[in-house]
DNA sequence: AATGAATGAGGCTTCATTCAT
DNA sequence: GATGAATGAAGCCTCATTCAT
């Protein structure tokens, strides 16, 4: 069961490499930078076939945004221990992140370098709510338990996600390795950072 | 005196025009999505003037690059305090960064969106590895005296670096204040984060 | 079968009409005074289409020239009597290249025109090698046999070749008529300058 | 007595310059490969002055090419043996060019280059004519004499100009040495070529 | 006289998109 | 479905020329 096939494409392999060549350039040069004949190319296929599968070059990065998103909110939030401690619930949403980023680099990098960009339809914005609220829910239930700091939760939420961004990128890059380790150890941070 | 003037073109209107223009649209659209005849546009002058100051899209980005990363690492390394305990060092840092955000926000988004970008010339990213071996050391001597975590100096800082940028930017997007007082509530959260 | 059918673009009608519309332009203003969209606007073509065809302005010319040229040598060269008398290959090569300039003046204008250029490729400069060596081996044999002046083989060949040049510019222009009689009666002269 | 200083400029030190850039530049790239900031930069003078010595790039390339031919037809007709025999006509003829073109090498492939050039005005044209009409007159004359070959005489003329230039541009080039020697060997070919 | 900043048209080229095959 | 030739707008940049100093 590999990501591309079950995430990317499921109904076509022209699709998916279409879809595949744009995960990479995007990720590689932004959005603006990738140029629709590339995207061909490198896909093995002719330019006006990128248009049978999709309308435009937006419509495109905002097929790639939404499957990889709803992949990735469906990787966290699957079998959510709802009922658990929030250190557990923490440590879940972090460690199953961790896992999609190290497994998948390039799909995580493309989410993040694309988060709030101006060519995102309203859809694809819509599943990025879906996952701040679940996450904001999730936060003011504990702070009324006082586990975790009195503060704003998007403070905390956007604290936590930063410091997980910035692990990542630092591997991406190679600065430090990009394991699951790296990421166990910067979960024990994100949690001192956060509770109460 | 405002940043401005001091900061972006000490030498001429125009070319202070310019920067001004290219530091906005850089932040709103990014480098590829950014056209040279817009930045003159914005700033009043022909597209051929720009020519005149810059010798090229990306000597200007460089130079705006340069100019707001000389600014902040001046800002944050002025009179720093290398003999204090490291708790006071990671407050004078986070709260220097936090100032320049706060006053500057333009300015600082374009730095973050700027970081390790193809189109950024061997002094730019040299400005980059300046600051970031003042940071490497400071935690290195913080960690021979066990105030931070035993964890990769790169790691700590990636951590917290990654946590100040995600705090600013839901600052910049509004979804939290983009205040000293949002920076402060963050630093002591960045402060649990690595400590032993 | 027309020259331009066989020797510009044996492929592709747009390739074809970009080549004759580079070639008039070329001859009439120059390579650097030609644009390459007034090349599409006289080949009937969106300047674009022309990036179909050839990588650059300098691919263009570079293309032009050495289909011209390899047809000019093929025209000289081919059956050419290498045992005959010195005489009768002098005429042999004059009277070709008479040929050739007199049915296609623009071709053999474009030719001289661009002869030495800067933006010529090393493929191009080599073809324009192949005909000196082969010109300079005949004139050197011819001297050995005591039959043309005992000057150097280059001298030789760079005035006969600027005479039969001056002839055909001069032709061009309309000084004088530019017919075959024309090169017949040069050919007696150029013969006499040569000879022993 | 240099040349530039008598030919090109009489008036003033950066008119003066200004030619000599232009000479240089025009002969390596032609008009319109060569930009009027390349000439003032090349002549150390601001782009602007230019303008207070010539009206137009085209006043530019004019004013040099007049300043040159009127030199050239200056060196050849001075003093000219109207009298003599055809053959120390042609011989003086063929020396003296030779001589300008030995010691002015890039004035002579300057002149050489802008031949019947389109942003030629009537003035540097009819310079051109004055000369082919003395040319053609003396052949007219010869041939009345049989002296040289009945040919028309527009034609004996482009002939020997051909050959001398080919000769030359060969010289200029460094495939032949560029010496009155060579020019003395190709005018015994010349005068072989055109004479009865 | 001399400068050089400023202009904006125009040059080379790329690109998102269309459409006949 | 798939192609890739074709388009023409737009992008980066250069340039001849002007003008305030």
């Amino acid at each position: 069961m590999n990501i591309h096939s079950t995430v990317l494409a499921p109904d076509s392999d022209k699709s998916e490499a279409i879809l595949e060549a744009a995960l990479d350039l995007f990720v590689d040069r932004g959005f603006h930078g990738t140029s629709v004949p590339s995207v061909a190319h490198k896909a093995g296929v002719a330019a006006g076939t990128i248009y049978h599968y999709f309308a435009s070059k937006e419509a495109l990065v905002n097929a790639l945004y939404k499957n990889l998103k709803r992949q990735i909110i469906a990787r966290v939030m699957t079998d959510f221990p709802l009922g658990a401690p929030t250190r557990e619930q923490f440590r879940t949403v972090w460690g199953r992140m961790a896992e999609f980023a190290v497994k998948h680099p390039r799909e995580f990098a493309f989410l993040e370098l694309h988060h709030h960009s101006s060519y995102l339809d309203a859809e694809s914005v819509a599943l990025e709510t879906q996952i701040v609220e679940f996450g904001a829910n999730l936060i003011k239930e504990a702070q009324e338990a006082q586990v975790l700091k009195p503060l704003p939760p998007d403070l905390l939420m956007e604290f936590a996600n930063g410091a997980f961004i910035g692990v990542f990128r630092a591997g991406l890059a190679g600065r430090i390795p990009l394991t699951l380790e790296t990421f166990l150890s910067a979960e024990r941070c994100g949690w001192e950072a956060i509770r109460a």
